[in-house]
DNA sequence: ATAATACAAATTGTATACAATTACAATACA
DNA sequence: TGTATTGTAATTGTATACAATTTGTATTAT
C-alpha cells in the first residue's frame, strides 16, 4: 500500500487541530513534527503554508508557526457571518448537489449518529465537521468555500468543549441536531433550498445556545457560600 | 535600502497576474520565475503556496502550478455571491473602521481618480482593487475576507478586460463609480451601516452591468451582410 | 499507418547543508 | 537591584544536490 507521507502528515495536522489535540495558539516545532511524520523539513514546511492558506495556522516570518487563535475576537466575528455562510450555502447546496455527495452525506450521518450513539464526543464532533463541509462542497462556491470552511474549523474546536459533557438533558438536544441533519438530507434529496435554509437556521440556532449555554452557565446560587454563616 | 526579494517576488506575481500579465490557466516556470526574480526555487515555492492559499494560484501535485482560471462556472459563481459578501463586508466595514483605515482608502480613492482622469485603465483596475480590498480590513472579519477577497481577484481581472476601450458613454460610468466610492468614505466615515450597503449594492450593479454589456455587447444589425447582395 | 513500448529530457518533489535571524542567558554597568 | 550588552544556542530561511514523476519522442510490432 503506498501512501502519501505529505498528505498523511496534513491530514494528521488537521485532525488534532481540530479535536484540540494541539492547542489553539500553541507554537509547533518544525524539526520535531519533520521527525514525528517521517518528512524532511522543506515538504513540511510546505504543508504548514497549506494549512495556513486554509486558515488552521498562522506563519509569522522568522518566528514560527501557531496554530490559529480563538479569542474573543474571533468568537465576535464568527457569531457574527456563521449564519449567513451557512444558510447562503445550504441554499446553494440544495440547487447544485449531484447523487454521490448525497450518499457521502448520507454515510457520514449514520457514522454521527452511530457516534452520538455511543458518546464518542471526539467523533461526534469531527463526523459533524465532515457533514457540513460535504454541504460546502455541494454548494461548488469557490467563494464562499473558504469562509466557510474558515467557519467549520472554529466551530469545530468550539463544539470539541460542549460536547464534553453529556448530561441527559443535553442528549436530547444531540438528538435534535441529528435528526436536522436527516431532515436537511431530505431538502437536499427534494432540491427544496427554503426548507433547507429554515433547517439550517434551526440547526445553527441550536448549536449557538449550546455554546452560549456552555460559555455562559447557569449562575450558583447567589446564596451557596452564605448558608453556613446565614443560618 | 534592504528589500525582501520574497516579498516582492510575491507581490510581483499578484500584479502580474491581477493586470492579466500572466493570463488565468497559464502555467507558471519554477525555474525560470527563480533565475528572473533571483530566489531559489526553495523559497518560490513557498510563495506559489501562499498564493495558491490566496486564490491567485492552483497547485496541481506533480504536474505543476497555474494561475487560476475565469471559467463560465467560476463566473456563475462570482455573479452569485459576490453581492451577498460586498454588502455583508461592507456594513461590518461601517462599524468597524478606524482613523487610519479611513485615510488610506481616503488616499487610495485619490489615486484612483486621478487614474481615472488620466484614462490609466490598469491603475484604475489596480486602485479599485486596493480600495475595495482596504474596506475588507476595515471590516475586520477573517471569517469573510477570504471570500472577499477571492471575489476581488476575479473582478479585478474582469475589470482589466472591459476598462480598456473607453469611448464617452462608459467615460460616464467611471465617473459615478468614482463618486460612489466617495458616497461610501461618507457613510464609513459617519459609521452609518444602511447607507454604506445601499450605496454597495448600486456600486455593485453598476460594475454588473457594464461586465454584462461586455460580454454580450450590443449585437451587429442583421442586415448587415445583406445589405450588398439585397441592394 | 497506428498503437504500444521504451527511452530520454524536462519538470516537480525531497533531503540536507549552510546562512540568517531570533531567543536566551550570562556578564557588565548604572 | 534593575537594565543594557554581548555571545551562544536554537530556530527559521535559502540554496543546491539528488530522487521521483511526468512528458515527449523515437522505435518497434501489429
Amino acid at each position: 500500500m503506498i501512501v502519501n507521507k505529505k498528505q498523511a502528515c496534513q491530514e494528521a495536522l488537521v485532525h488534532r487541530i481540530l479535536t484540540l489535540d494541539i492547542q489553539p495558539g500553541s507554537t509547533l516545532d518544525e524539526t520535531l513534527l519533520s521527525e514525528e511524520y517521517g518528512l524532511s523539513r522543506t515538504p513540511l514546511r510546505e504543508v504548514f503554508q497549506k494549512l495556513a492558506g486554509d486558515g488552521y495556522l498562522m506563519l509569522n516570518e522568522n518566528r514560527g508557526t501557531k496554530v490559529s487563535s480563538m479569542d474573543l475576537t474571533s468568537m465576535r466575528n464568527f457569531f457574527q457571518s456563521a449564519p449567513m455562510i451557512y444558510a447562503a450555502v445550504a441554499r446553494l447546496a440544495a440547487e447544485n448537489a449531484v447523487g454521490q455527495q448525497i450518499e457521502d452525506l448520507k454515510h457520514v450521518q449514520s457514522l454521527f449518529r452511530r457516534a452520538g450513539e455511543e458518546s464518542e464526543t471526539q467523533d461526534m464532533a469531527m463526523h459533524n465537521h465532515r457533514f457540513h463541509r460535504i454541504i460546502g462542497e455541494m454548494a461548488g462556491n469557490p467563494y464562499l468555500s473558504p469562509s466557510l470552511n474558515r467557519l467549520l474549523i472554529d466551530h469545530t474546536r468550539m463544539s470539541q468543549m460542549f460536547y464534553k459533557p453529556i448530561n441527559s438533558k443535553e442528549r436530547l438536544l444531540v438528538w435534535e441536531a441529528c435528526d436536522q441533519h436527516d431532515a436537511m438530507i431530505e431538502a437536499i434529496e427534494k432540491k427544496d433550498p427554503g426548507t433547507i435554509v429554515n433547517l439550517t437556521i434551526k440547526h445553527w440556532e441550536l448549536s449557538r445556545d449550546k455554546i452560549e449555554k456552555f460559555v455562559r452557565p447557569d449562575p450558583l446560587d447567589v446564596d451557596m457560600g452564605l448558608q453556613q454563616a446565614g443560618e
